[in-house]
DNA sequence: CTTGGGACCTGGCTGC
DNA sequence: TGCAGCCAGGTCCCAA
């Protein structure tokens, strides 16, 4: 599942290909992927138009264009953007359907392909309006302990829960809201607001570790996500309890998976307790 | 404000 | 071996 590290690496892996090329074809294959605008107005925009630059707002990868638009693009739980022309598709994909492609000037292309069509594009004028709502970058300058702590002095609910929330924080998902936690020596239940500072302390290290070595390692590779070029992330060889229900932990206890507010959530009771 | 639930979506897995 | 039904979880939306 693509989180903030997996598109990061998209972005990066994209970085030298992308810019400067002018799209000359759009085909969408598969009309539910474009959220806005309409298909034709989409393709309308794009064709012709040149690839000034890219970008990343949580887990939103965004192509800036000549024209000032923006196409933004959200991966959900199963796209994945590969290059064109491209190896044979590893296996996970092989059954991935592809839902846009985009080729270019210089014969060059670039597919959206996506197994349960969870996906969404856009294209819009001000790239706000997609991702405007979304809460601070955890990596940015100006996501310090301070703010972090401000943000979960006002939350009830599970750190689990305000984690995963992108209105509060833009970019973390299940995995690393698992990681960050175990890193921290969190329980995933505590309420936010119940965190000593020592805790908050730890929290935002570990947030900022766990995101730093995992976009190091280009991504985690669970299920579907593959970067563009079908290479794998490395990232998941480090997880310490994200998917890895009954595997042990390094204090020898076991790794255990709870469900918290709907989500699998994995954690080791010994190392992670409750109040305090 | 919070919380819970459903909808979206389909391959892979479980259980009979 | 076949097949029904559940599960994964990011995001939005609605109801209480």
């Amino acid at each position: 599942m693509p989180e903030l590290p997996e598109v990061e690496t998209i972005k990066n892996d994209l970085a030298p290909f992308l810019p400067g090329k002018t799209f000359t074809e759009v085909r969408v294959e598969d009309p539910t992927a474009v959220e806005e605008p309409s298909v034709p107005l989409f393709k309308a925009g794009l064709v012709g138009r040149t690839i000034s630059g890219l970008g990343r707002r949580g887990k939103f990868f965004i192509v800036r264009l000549d024209s000032g638009q923006a196409l933004i693009v959200h991966l959900r739980m199963t796209g994945n953007l590969v290059l064109e022309p491209s190896r044979p598709l590893p296996k996970q994909l092989a059954k991935a359907r592809l839902r846009i492609s985009f080729r270019f000037d210089d014969g060059s292309g670039l597919g959206f392909i996506d197994r349960r069509r969870l996906g969404r594009v856009w294209l819009v004028d001000n790239e706000q309006e997609v991702v405007g709502k979304l809460g601070p970058e955890p990596l940015g300058e100006g996501f310090t302990r301070a703010l972090l702590a401000s943000l979960l002095s006002k939350r009830r609910v599970p750190i689990k829960a305000v984690l995963c929330d992108q209105h509060i924080m833009a970019g973390i998902g299940n995995m690393y809201a698992d990681e960050a936690l175990y890193e921290a020596r969190i329980h995933p239940l505590t309420p936010a607001n119940k965190l000593p500072p020592r805790a908050v302390g730890r929290l935002y290290q570990a947030i900022r570790d766990v995101l730093s070595e995992a976009i190091a390692n280009k991504g985690a590779s669970v299920d579907t996500y593959f970067r563009p070029d079908c290479r794998r992330g490395e990232a998941h060889y480090r997880f310490k309890v994200a998917h890895r229900g009954g595997g042990e932990c390094g204090c020898g206890g076991k790794v255990q998976r709870i469900v918290v507010r709907g989500r699998g959530t994995y954690y080791c009771p010994r190392c992670q307790r409750l109040g305090r």
